[in-house]
DNA sequence: CCGGCCGCGTTGAACGTTCCAGCGAACAGC
DNA sequence: GCTGTTCGCTGGAACGTTCAACGCGGCCGG
C-alpha cells in the first residue's frame, strides 16, 4: 500500500500523524528508547525476543525513521558532501560521474547519502564550514585533490572530517586513498614490452597533481627497468590541443614511436584519433595504452589497453574513512594505496 | 575567527552550546518567532527597525539556522533528490556532469542541496518513496526521462512533487522542461544549407527517447523546408559500434554526403573521428554537427557546430518547478520548451 | 462608543528522535 | 546477608526550530 487518502483507522484526532518511534513502541509494547535501540543496533540494551517484536512492529506499521528528527538530536546527518568543481570543462567529466556513481553506491550500504555542492567563487572554501555548521553533512569527499590540497588544509585546521581521493602532504591527517599509479604504469609498460615494443613515448594532460606526475613516472622507472632510455623529447605533458600536435609529429616521425602509453583514457583516446586520422591502424602499426578503465576507453576503437582504477573500492574506502572520523573524532589509520588491473584492449 | 578552541566568554555551564535562534533574540532583545520571521523572510510580521536589529545580531553573533531543526519542523528538507543511472556506460557521462553542476547551482540560488542517489536494482522506485518518507528531500528532478518514465508515473500516482529534464506523456501531470529539438535541429539545417550543403546524412544514437526521435524528426523537416528529400538510407540511428560503420560506409561512398548532421555532441565527435581516419579534412571536405554544446564538442578538433542546451535556464526552472509544488501542493503551468542556440564550430 | 481588524509581537507547544539518569531483577563476590 | 555489577529496560528532558494561538494598541466604520 502506497500513500493513499483516508485512513478511518487513526481518524480520531486532528489529521493523520507520521507512524514514529512511540507507535512502534507502542505496538510492541516496549518503550520508546528500546525501539530506538534497537534501530541503532545498540545489541547490548536490548534481548533477542524484544528485538524481534520490535522488528516485527516495524515491519507491519511501515515505519521509516525521520531523518530530520534522527539528526537533531544526534547531531549526525548521515549525509556525507561531494564537492564538485563548477567549472570544469575537460574529458575527465565521464570518470568523474562514474566515480560519484561509485561513491553514492558505497555510502548508500552504509545508510548515508551523498550531497553534492560547488563553491561559491568569491570564498571557495567558506561553503565547507557553512554545510557542517548548518548540519548538512558530517564529512566531506573531495576527489581530484592535489598533494597540497587547500580544501583539505582547511577541513584538517578545522577539524572537519573529511578523505581524499588522491594523496595528501605529509604534514596533513592522511585522510586519502588513491591508486599506485607508479606500479600500474609499470604494468602497462612490462606489457607493451612483452609485446615486443621497443620505441615508447608518453603523453599526458598537464597540471603537477600527484596522479600526473606520477603516472609518467611510472614510464621511465618501468622503461628503465627494462633497460630502455625513453629520450626528453619522447615524454610530454600538455593541453589538449598540444597533445594532438605532438602526438602528430610522433607519429610522422620516420623513426616513429612503436607504442605511445598515455596518462590517461581519456587522452588515449584523442591520441587513437590522431593516430587514425593519419591512416595507422592502432593496435597493429601503433600501440596506444591509457590510465582509468571507465567508459571512454571502452567505448573508443578499439577499446583501450589500460590500467583500471578500482573505483568502487576507492569509495568504499573513502566513506569507511570518512565514518571513522566521524565517529572516533579521528582515523589513526594511514593513507592506502590501491592495485590497478591491467585491462587488455585492443589498442595493443 | 574558524571554529577554534577555548571560549572563556560562554564557558560558565557544560560545553559550549551552538548559537541558536534563541542567542540572536537575546542580542536582539526581541522573541525567538520574530527572529524565526526575520530569516523566514515573513515580512508581514515584522518592521524594518526590527529587522535590522535582527539582522545585525545574527551577523555579531555568526548565527547559521541548523537545517536539522528547521527541517523537522517545518517539514521541509530544502533537499531536492536527483536520480542517477547506475550503470550508464556511455558517452552522454559528460553532459550528465554538466548537467547535474547547473541543478546544484541553480539548487544553491534558493537555498537548497542536491542529494544524489540511485535505486536498488530489485524495487528501482522504492528509494523515491523511502526518500521523501524519511524526510530527506523535498521533491525530485529526473533527467534523461522518457516520455512514459515509470519514475514519473510513480511520484505523479503518490503526489510526490518532481521535474523532469524531458517530455512526458500527456495524461501525466506536466512537469517538465525540455528544449526544442525540431526547431534545433532545423536551426542547424538551414545553417549548412546556406553553406551551400546539398547531400545530408543523418547519425543518431539508438533508443526511442523523445529527444532523439525528435532530433532526426527536426533533421528530415529541416531538409523538407529547403525542397530537399534526405533518402532513407542517409538517416540511421544504433549503437556506438553501428554508427561508426555506417559513417564508414557513408563517407567511402563515392557520392558522399557534404554534411553529416549527428544527434548528439557525443556522436558527433565519434563521426569526426571516422572522417579524419579517413583521411577527409573535417569542416573542409565534410562538415558534421553535433547538438548539446557541451565539453565534448568543444574540446573536439575541430571543435563541433551545434545546437547548445540552455543546461543553466533547464534546471533553474526544473527547480523552480519543484519548489513551486512543494509550496502550492502543485504546479499548474504547463510543461516548458526551450530554444536551443546555435553554436558555430569549425566542423562545418 | 463599540466591534472588528490590522500590524507587530509574544509565549507555549509541538516536531520525532536520542541522551541521560535511573531502576528493578538477577547474579556474583566476600 | 550485604554490596556491587551487569543486563534489559524505562521515563523525563533535551536538540533548535516553526506552528498555533493569542495580546495589545491603534485605526476605521457605523
Amino acid at each position: 500500500m502506497r500513500a493513499g487518502g483516508e485512513d478511518p483507522e487513526n481518524g480520531s484526532k486532528r489529521r493523520r500523524r507520521r507512524v514514529g518511534i512511540v507507535d512502534v513502541a507502542a505496538a510492541a509494547g516496549v518503550s520508546r528508547q528500546t525501539v530506538s535501540n534497537v534501530l541503532n543496533g545498540r545489541s547490548e540494551y536490548y534481548s533477542e525476543p524484544t528485538r524481534e517484536k520490535v522488528a516485527a512492529a516495524m515491519l507491519s506499521l511501515g515505519y521509516q525513521p525521520d531523518r530530520a528528527a534522527q539528526s537533531l538530536r544526534s547531531r549526525r546527518t548521515r549525509q556525507i558532501g561531494y564537492h564538485i568543481f563548477g567549472e570544469q570543462l575537460d574529458l575527465a567529466q565521464g570518470f568523474t560521474l562514474h566515480f560519484l556513481q561509485s561513491l553514492v553506491k558505497s555510502a548508500a550500504e552504509v545508510d548515508h547519502q551523498v550531497l553534492v555542492f560547488t563553491h561559491r567563487h568569491d570564498d571557495p572554501l567558506a561553503v565547507f564550514e557553512d554545510l557542517v555548521a548548518r548540519h548538512a553533512v558530517d564529512a566531506f569527499v573531495l576527489s581530484e585533490s592535489g598533494v597540497d590540497d587547500p580544501r583539505a588544509r582547511f577541513l584538517a585546521d578545522n577539524g572537519i572530517p573529511f578523505a581524499c581521493f588522491g594523496r595528501l602532504a605529509p604534514d596533513l591527517p592522511q585522510h586519502w586513498v588513491d591508486v599506485d599509479n607508479v606500479a600500474g604504469m609499470r604494468a602497462v609498460i612490462d606489457l607493451l614490452v612483452a609485446d615486443g615494443h621497443v620505441r615508447f613515448a608518453y603523453l599526458g594532460a598537464d597540471g603537477d597533481q600527484y596522479w600526473k606526475v606520477e603516472r609518467r613516472e611510472g614510464f621511465t622507472q618501468g622503461l628503465a627497468e627494462h633497460g630502455i632510455r625513453a629520450p626528453k623529447a619522447s615524454v610530454f605533458q600538455g593541453s589538449d590541443q598540444g597533445i594532438r600536435r605532438r602526438a602528430r609529429r610522433l607519429l610522422g616521425d620516420r623513426n616513429p614511436p612503436t607504442a605511445i602509453v598515455t596518462g590517461s583514457d581519456a587522452v588515449g583516446a584523442v591520441v587513437v584519433h590522431v593516430a587514425q586520422a593519419l591512416g595507422l591502424r592502432v593496435g597493429v602499426d601503433v600501440a596506444i595504452t591509457g590510465f582509468d578503465g571507465g567508459a571512454v576507453g571502452l567505448m573508443s576503437e578499439p577499446t583501450l589497453t589500460t590500467a583500471r582504477i578500482p573505483v568502487e573500492l576507492v569509495s568504499e574506502h573513502l566513506i569507511a574513512r570518512c565514518l571513522r572520523q566521524v565517529e572516533h573524532g579521528h582515523d589513526g589509520r594511514p593513507g592506502l594505496l590501491l592495485p590497478t588491473e591491467l585491462v587488455r584492449g585492443d589498442s595493443t
